[in-house]
DNA sequence: ACGAAGGTTTGACATTTATCAATCGCAGCA
DNA sequence: TGCTGCGATTGATAAATGTCAAACCTTCGT
């Protein structure tokens, strides 16, 4: 695979503590592709053949069950995905496919387990991306059991707002009908939750979001660190 | 800690593959203790101070958020918990409480991080571990997401049928209270959709449940091995 | 500029699920 | 034995959420 990408990924934490020689094989064995939009990369049930790490554009993980779809996570460069299966060799839980014109590295299951094998400071930086995966789709049971759905996107509004800086204005970044599938809601819901939340100072107009009344949201949502902080 | 237990222990899969020398190391730093009913062990936002194992008794993992409480996992022998918190030494994402009279095994959490640098064995072991929890993690979403809570009721019950060894008849080996609030759903729900499920030849005695349909319950409940699979 | 396609919104309505209140039934205990 | 407490069930009702149909709006390509 080109050079190009290569520092950007070496940047994050799964591979910036090993050593150069072991990213330089793992790098060595990968394939840079490009993708059009609405690509299924993986579909559920498929072995895990590579890792994958996101470098341009943006991938939506979703699962299907008895002619239903729903949402599960939208990755965003730079970062990677499947990184479970990979580990254990087992079939992906997921289904991914490409939400626009996107770059993936795909590199392979074998070499990533292998390397695993032989660097230790592979074998931590994996630890703690689990654990950290983990640990989120814990806060994403939480979230899903204790909340109801309007309480779900006051949330997530509060979380979307910190990752575009915190101003009182800021970009949904994702289509409503997708949004509404990660947040277990129809479209039509979503639509009229939003208009549950004018109250409490939320404007929408298309996928601009203008907070008036910041304390008012924050006192509805009750955010908490232990489902809604993505480093604790 | 005492030696009772430590064969049981060291049977586990985190444990097995081990030097001897790193297990009795993490036993020697170790606390058997007992714990009546309805203790509970950690709140969720503490530190996670050690590793639990479960060797005797259950241990009933929950959540609170805003005054709501929903149970997230019921942990019996031997079994550890909350281990992502303790590789990351990060505050407990759940509480937990003993259901019954049960015995624990407290491994401190710093010994569990210096051995899983010096083990690889047990490195290894622990990214297993940690990659299985993360999987059935995102299968529980997908339960959650994707089927009704009458759909959630009927493969639980495959599910637990399998784990009673596959005959017709079968013990739920927990109060439907909890059963409940481990499938999100209320008291009152559960008991009504246990009534809905009697044409699919569902019978429910206390907590005796005979499948007297088997092929009509699995086909309205469609279990899928990449959701309801404690293997894959 | 125009039309088609598809996402979004709205309204009416159906279904699912929760809530509240009352009763039942069983286990533990005096 | 009978009392007590709590979980389980039932019925009535309310709230939340989904479905269907239509209208609206934006985008995109011709």
């Amino acid at each position: 695979m080109p050079e190009s990408h290569r520092p950007d990924i070496r940047k994050l934490d799964l591979f910036s503590e090993m050593s150069d020689e072991n990213f330089q094989s793992l790098m060595h064995a990968s394939y840079l592709q490009t993708f059009p939009p609405q690509i299924e990369l993986i579909t559920e049930g498929d072995s895990s053949d590579f890792l994958h790490v996101v470098v341009d554009g943006s991938v939506e993980l979703f699962a299907r069950w008895n002619n239903r779809e729903t949402s599960v996570a939208i990755i965003r460069p730079i970062s990677t995905f499947i990184l479970a299966a990979t580990l254990r060799d087992a079939p992906n839980l997921m289904s991914a496919r490409t939400l626009e014109k996107s770059r993936v590295v795909l590199i392979p299951s074998e070499d990533v387990r292998r390397i695993f094998d032989a660097d230790n400071n592979f074998a931590r930086a994996i630890v703690c991306e689990l654990a950290s995966g983990y640990r989120a789709s814990i806060k994403k049971t939480k979230d899903l059991k204790l909340r109801t759905s309007l309480e779900r996107l006051a949330n997530y509004l509060l979380r979307q707002q910190t990752r575009e800086g915190g101003g009182p204005e800021f970009e949904l970044q994702t289509e409503k009908k997708r949004l509404a599938s990660y947040l277990n809601m129809t479209p039509e819901n979503l639509s009229r939750a939003f208009k549950s939340l004018k109250p409490y100072g939320v404007e929408v107009d298309g996928s601009k979001i203008t907070i008036t009344k910041q304390s008012d949201l924050e006192k509805f949502a009750r955010p908490s660190p232990l489902i809604d902080d993505k480093t604790v």
